[in-house]
DNA sequence: TAAAAATACTCCATAGGTATTTTAT
DNA sequence: ATAAAATACCTATGGAGTATTTTTA
């Protein structure tokens, strides 16, 4: 029981004539008689009675074309949202981010939403280990992670990232970047320490690559008001560049030249299973990068 | 998109495997990858990712694997219900009767109602006027009237029926049914006046037939009151033999011999839009008379 | 008898099969 | 290297067209 069979004998259904019917479904007369007649054998009963006056349907054939509009509606539904979901009209799209895209993202996210209106988008706050699990459990669809990333993932570069070290102007003594060994003495400002691999080991490394450990003296949970208590005097921060839009009047940064110390974060995504959706997103996403 | 299609790319996206899939559906490989190649065309995109290991649904495939599945099923359910209309066993049946089959039709539709229990059967009491008329507007499916019946329908004998006099064994005088001018002075128990052609104006046109017009004492609305009132010595009563099942003590009943006094009863259908029910139910009264 | 559908026959599109190549891990 | 899917090519089923006959009112 096929589709254009079912379509033919809706509209017969209708006109109850095989002449004119044929005729506007650009057939035959005798191709739609067939097509009519193997219906009724494959329901085994006949649907027309067929007269001098065109055709009549039977009581087995009132009864049937009503199930046949509805197989008709509903392949005709999966067909248009199958083409939808193919434009990326439809769908959901999942994307994870961590600190150093949490501007960059809602924007791209905003933009897209804008575009697809009838995509369900969400994102994820996520560390980059979360995320790397999160793509391959299917959880989302897109993550910001540092790059390299493994070649079980495809990737896209978003932007650089390094760390900095703010201090206020009017702290002393003035700690020199270019040896960060002179930070032994001096007091940080932290983000609380977590799942790792955190800024705060990062930042934990770097200084033991300097044999020794900072002292922390004071922690904070976003990032202005690590810049805020930097500003205040009660000691130096390390963080990356990228949350610097948010500069504060009497801090100064310096970027620390240290090959950890710089990395890139790009856009990562599974190599399998691409939506439409994802390679949209990307799309908005490298416009939004070039502009900046 | 048809359905064959829609089948092999549900089954493929439960197995995830070509080779796999094509033998259970009893298809070459190459068959089944043309098909899912096809629909992927139709949609506008992928819908597995083929790897090593078999395939993967892509985010529009799982998309489209529930649309599919909700044609498929709603394809099987067609099919199914068309081919139970066409065996007889789903839909509903219309039946007019009159006083002539009022104890005939119950009895066969009950013995259909346990054959198809799940068609709705409907029983109308009706006139033979009132029958022909729904038949033709397609209210009833099947009307019990007097043969013969206009060539518009089609029709099977069911009974003969014919008048008789019902008189008291304690009345005098004793009508003659052979004379039918000695009832001129009788008093008649009758049922009301219905909708022509009724009882009653087969009963006026039989005494107009030996000039008189029949002197009613008392009217009763069911069989058996008048043949009580018969027996009770109000009066005579003409009616159909096929009523005297109920036959009472003390009354004897003639058949009067005149052609107008005559008739056959049969089921009467359209010719057209037949039903699997109509025939059915044709068939048992059929039994049903043959064991009478 | 005339209009409408069915039949007979032909053609061709396309589904399906076999053998082979390409791809991906 | 190998398993799986794609490709190439062939066959054949059956869908569609034209001409004609049959049916029915």
């Amino acid at each position: 029981m096929e589709i254009y069979r079912l379509r033919s004998f809706v509209l017969l259904a209708e006109r109850l004539n095989f002449g004119e019917t044929a005729r506007l479904s650009n057939l035959s007369q005798p191709a739609l008689s067939k097509q009519i007649r193997q219906l009724e054998v494959e329901i085994g009963a006949p649907l027309f009675d067929r007269g001098r006056h065109g055709a009549q349907l039977t009581a087995v054939g009132k009864l049937f074309v009503e199930e046949a509009r509805l197989v008709v509606r509903q392949a005709d539904l999966a067909l248009e949202r199958g083409q939808r979901a193919a434009r990326g009209e439809l769908g959901s799209l999942t994307v994870g981010f961590g600190f150093s895209t949490v501007t960059l993202v809602p924007l791209v996210i905003s933009r897209f939403r804008r575009l697809h209106p009838e995509v369900e988008v969400e994102m994820r706050d996520m560390s980059t280990v979360e995320q790397l699990e999160a793509l391959r459990a299917g959880t989302i669809d897109i993550g910001f992670v540092r790059l390299p990333v493994e070649k079980e993932f495809r990737s896209q570069p978003v932007l650089k990232d390094r760390l900095v070290l703010a201090q206020s102007v009017h702290h002393k003594p003035v700690y020199d970047v270019k040896d960060l060994s002179t930070l032994k003495r001096a007091s940080f400002v932290m983000l609380p320490r977590r799942r790792s691999p955190s800024l705060y080991d990062q930042v934990l490394s770097l200084c033991a690559r300097h044999f020794f450990h900072p002292r922390v003296i004071q922690e904070a949970h976003e990032f202005p008001t690590v810049l805020g208590l930097v500003a205040a005097g009660l000691g130096v921060a390390i963080l990356p560049e990228s949350q610097l839009r948010t500069r504060i009047e009497g801090v100064t940064v310096h970027p620390i030249d240290d090959p950890i110390a710089h990395w890139r974060v790009g856009a990562a995504w599974r190599k399998s299973g691409g939506s439409p959706l994802t390679a949209g997103f990307l799309k908005l996403l490298k416009e939004e990068v070039a502009d900046t």
